[in-house]
RNA sequence: GCCGCUGUGGCGGAAUAGGCAGACGCAAGGGACUUAAAAUCCCUCGAGUGUAUAACUCGUAUCGGUUCAAGUCCGAUCAGCGGCACCA
């Protein structure tokens, strides 16, 4: 046969699929449906690094591999375009983000088609199109109907670098995820997602889906629900103090208070003059407000904090008048920014405690707290504790709840970690937030009709130091009217955060067109849910958790037919370069898939990917070893100079392509790629020893192969006569075939082995033990040896335990 | 600090549910072919002792345990990675 000229072929095979959509998805109701999906790239200006076809090519193949299986497959890709990066490269060279976007998205879709993905190229979507974003911007307002929009002035994280504000998410160690700027506290006015309202459904409904559980703990986690009571303390100022806990259990052991430097009562008792330390309270909540919020952690080690003089707050259960103090280690943002401190069994408390010598009370036995905070007290005996004395912990907790409800001195009251989603972005490249703001009617609605409100042409994307959007100098975009009253009324000038555009996109997939609607019921129906969605582990806390939110949204106002979006959600290991470190253009390490593809082929780029490692595993890039899957494909080529006529398994290999089917077709499902492509390397080392191939052989061969390597096994099949790779059915084994006739096993004494014997594969335990008995090496070795236990396991090994 | 994960040859990595450790591939060494090189094909390839194609011993981060049998289970320790982190 001719030499294997990957160019040629692959070129060749791409067109074809283009030109006649071979893989676009059409609503077929006769057959089952499988949606396979992979996370959209964001278009960035570098094109695709070797990361990027790691899960493309794995659902690739799970898409392959499905349709053989007679699943009408929907396998998109699209753009997730709007962001940062692009604007500032519009902003460097002048040129608008609209035609960076473009051509970034020409370079990313000719990357990818020259993998040989199967993606429906009639289905893409770009979320900085308006057609699109009609609808992000629809579901917005469908948000804002509902209550779960609202602006708020909040503290938010500022990044000084790339003078946009970041969500809780977006904050890393303090820094900007993104460029690793600092971020710092800012009161800035701004929209707000009620995301928090979701919070119980987002951790409940998790048990209904098919996620790994390192992605299930980790957004549980993230939303970090907590249970406890809301207790009610009074103070000798008037106003009780309301404080969080999940140890109302240890209550007689709370020996002081500390409320946040950001507590509103702080202000109230400076100005009712309660307070007699005025300076040195201001002074602190001064230099507490200069630190971000990541900076206050760093300080943990040291606690600070000032008395605040002239107030007391009486424990509730004990009468005891008590001292309040202010310190940074309490958070505004979580509970209600008061704690009742009980240093034997906190250690934070304890170490307050210590430096500022206020009393410790052991209220749970078991610890040393002379030396330190006994935290780990669950299972402890209460002591110290009035009416509670004697109790367990477990029990303490169900009288003390009792106790307090009874008395009106709070109530039980369960807490969340997670923030609401802070929505508005002061940057031009995004979508713009469709409401006006009227003096007479408040925020407003812009009417559905006004829909895609598009982003005004400007001269300059730069933001503005103020921290305002480019948009809001331009006095065009801003004067309207108001849709309610007709009134003078001005727009909003932020933009959406980046994951507004993906967390729907699944969606709109299912009906990418469609003028009237986010998608038609037929297509909902049909399509949804996702059967599977791989991305990245960075995405658990951020995409994942927001598109479950938005799409349970859309669940309550009957837009969707499922609550999870998801049926199942894998993740794959991220590629670092060749010297172990993470890809990027810094250090000059990005390997760029386009050469490899020009040296090696799609097909061997393709294999080297899955073969690379565990799927989930991170894994180093190492370009020499792709000569192993090069030399794979050569071999397969040359296939064709052994062939022989047969359409049956010959005897020689029926053994081996049963069981490499079933293997194959297993470890796909089970995201094993590299043990499959083991596999078939296996086979077709057993081929060439084997001398012949025939071809029936080479048939289910290259069919089984096809997901893996599509452009040579549908070249091959073209020029054996086969017919088309792809429209093959899925091949079938029998697990009987599975196993050869005559099995080696190992023979053990006493667990160690002396000898391997053959025996028929389907040989009982009783058999097997006779058969060892009556091999002359064993009898040999039994010479002058009692045997005091025979352990036999089919198929594995005899071991005689000998005395 | 908390949660999760990982630790296997020179390297990437295999090893259903406790049952022959090192599949498959890379690199390396030797050989064949070749004027030569590349490519290809064949052989060797965990460590050690050794009569060296016999036989034996050790070996899956470390130490201990359970078991006829442990990379796999249990306990402790060490190292590395990821996430969260003053969340009351």
């Amino acid at each position: 046969m001719s030499k294997y000229n990957f160019a040629a072929i692959e070129k060749k095979w791409q067109d074809y699929w283009l030109k006649n959509n071979t893989f676009s998805a059409k609503i077929d109701k006769s057959k089952p449906k499988f949606y396979a999906l992979v996370e959209f790239p964001y278009p960035s200006a570098q094109g695709l690094h070797a990361g990027h076809p790691r899960p493309y090519t794995a659902l690739d193949i799970v898409s392959r591999k499905k349709r053989m299986e007679g699943y009408n497959v929907l396998f998109p890709i699209g753009w997730d375009a709007f962001g940062l990066p692009t604007e500032n490269y519009a902003i460097k060279n002048k040129i608008h983000p609209a035609k960076v976007t473009a051509e970034n998205i020409k370079r990313f879709r000719e990357q990818c088609m020259s993998l040989g993905l199967s993606f429906d190229w009639q289905r893409e979507v770009d979320t900085t199109n308006p057609d699109y974003f009609k609808w992000t911007q629809w579901i917005f307002l469908q948000l804002f109907k509902a209550g779960l929009a609202y602006k708020k002035q909040a503290a938010v994280n500022w990044c000084t670098s790339c003078k946009v504000v970041l969500a809780n998410e977006e904050v890393v160690a303090g820094n900007c995820e993104r460029c690793h700027g600092e971020v710092v506290r800012k009161v800035k006015s701004q929209w707000m997602l009620k995301i928090t309202e979701y919070a119980d459904r987002l951790i409940q409904d998790i048990d209904e889906v098919d996620y790994l559980d390192r992605i299930k703990s980790s957004q549980i986690n993230w939303i970090g629900k907590s249970q406890g009571a809301q207790v009610s303390f009074k103070t000798t100022a008037g106003a009780p103090l309301e404080v969080y806990t999940t140890r109302p259990d240890t209550l007689f052991g709370a020996t002081y208070m500390v409320i946040s430097p950001e507590h509103p009562f702080i202000e109230k008792w400076v100005a009712d003059k309660t307070l007699k330390n005025v300076d040195e309270i201001n002074d602190y909540k001064e230099k507490a407000a200069k630190k971000s919020d990541f900076e206050r952690s760093e300080m943990a080690k040291d606690k600070t904090g000032v008395l605040l003089d002239g107030v007391k707050a009486i424990n509730p259960v004990n009468q005891e008048e008590i001292p309040i103090f202010i310190s940074d280690y309490v958070l505004m943002s979580y509970g209600t920014g008061a704690i009742m401190a009980v240093p034997g069994h906190d250690s934070r408390d304890y170490e307050f405690a210590k430096k500022f010598n206020l009393p410790i009370v052991e209220v749970v036995k078991g610890g040393n707290i002379e030396v330190e905070a006994f935290t780990d007290c669950e299972k402890g005996v209460m002591s110290n504790s009035g009416f509670l004395n004697g109790l367990s912990v477990e029990d303490a907790k169900v009288k003390i709840t009792e106790y307090i409800k009874e008395n009106k001195l709070g109530e039980e009251k369960t807490n969340f970690k997670l923030r609401d989603w802070v929505f508005s972005r002061q940057r031009y490249w995004g979508e713009p937030i469709p409401v006006v703001y009227c003096a007479q009617c408040g925020w407003v609605a812009l009417p559905e009709s006004e829909l895609p409100l598009k982003l005004p042409e400007v001269d300059n994307y730069l933001p503005t130091d103020n921290g305002e959007s480019p948009l809001s100098a331009l006095e065009s975009f801003i004067n309207t009217t108001c849709p309610t009253c007709g009134g003078f009324a001005k727009r909003e000038t932020d933009t959406m955060p980046q994951w507004a555009g993906s967390s729907w996109y699944y969606l709109r997939y299912c009906d990418p067109n469609n003028d009237n609607e986010l998608i038609s019921r037929e297509a909902l129906e049909y399509w949804m849910p996702v059967d599977w969605y791989n991305g990245g582990m960075e995405h658990t806390t951020l995409h994942l958790l927001y598109s479950r939110f938005w799409h349970k949204f859309l669940y309550d106002i009957k837009v969707v037919n499922t609550k999870e979006p998801y049926k199942r959600r894998t993740s794959h290991g991220m590629i670092l370069a060749e010297d172990g470190q993470k890809m990027s253009k810094s250090l000059g390490n990005v390997v760029n898939p386009n050469d490899i593809v020009d040296e090696y082929g799609a097909d061997s780029m393709r294999l080297y990917e899955m073969f690379i490692g565990d799927f989930e595993k991170t894994a180093t890039w190492n370009t020499n070893s792709i000569k192993g899957c090069k030399r794979f494909l050569e071999r397969v080529w040359a296939l064709t100079d052994i062939l022989e006529a047969g359409d049956s398994y010959s005897s020689e290999l029926e053994t081996a392509f049963h069981r490499t089917i079933k293997k194959v077709t297993s470890d796909i499902e089970q995201l094993k790629f590299n043990t499959a492509i083991a596999a078939m390397m296996s086979l077709i080392n057993d081929i060439y020893s084997n001398g012949k191939v025939n071809r029936k052989e080479l048939f289910d061969f290259l069919t089984i192969l096809n997901p893996f390597a599509p452009h040579i096994t549908e070249e091959m099949f073209e020029q054996l006569g086969f017919g088309e790779a792809r429209k093959q059915k899925w091949p079938t084994y029998d697990d009987a075939l599975c196993v050869d006739a005559l099995v080696e096993i190992a023979v053990q004494f006493s667990g160690k082995i002396k000898l391997r014997i053959n025996v028929p594969a389907n040989a009982t335990r009783e058999e097997l033990i006779e058969i060892a008995k009556s091999d002359n090496g064993v009898k040999k070795l039994l010479e002058g040896k009692k045997i005091i236990k025979e352990i036999a396991v089919p198929g594995k090994l005899v071991n005689l335990v000998v005395g």
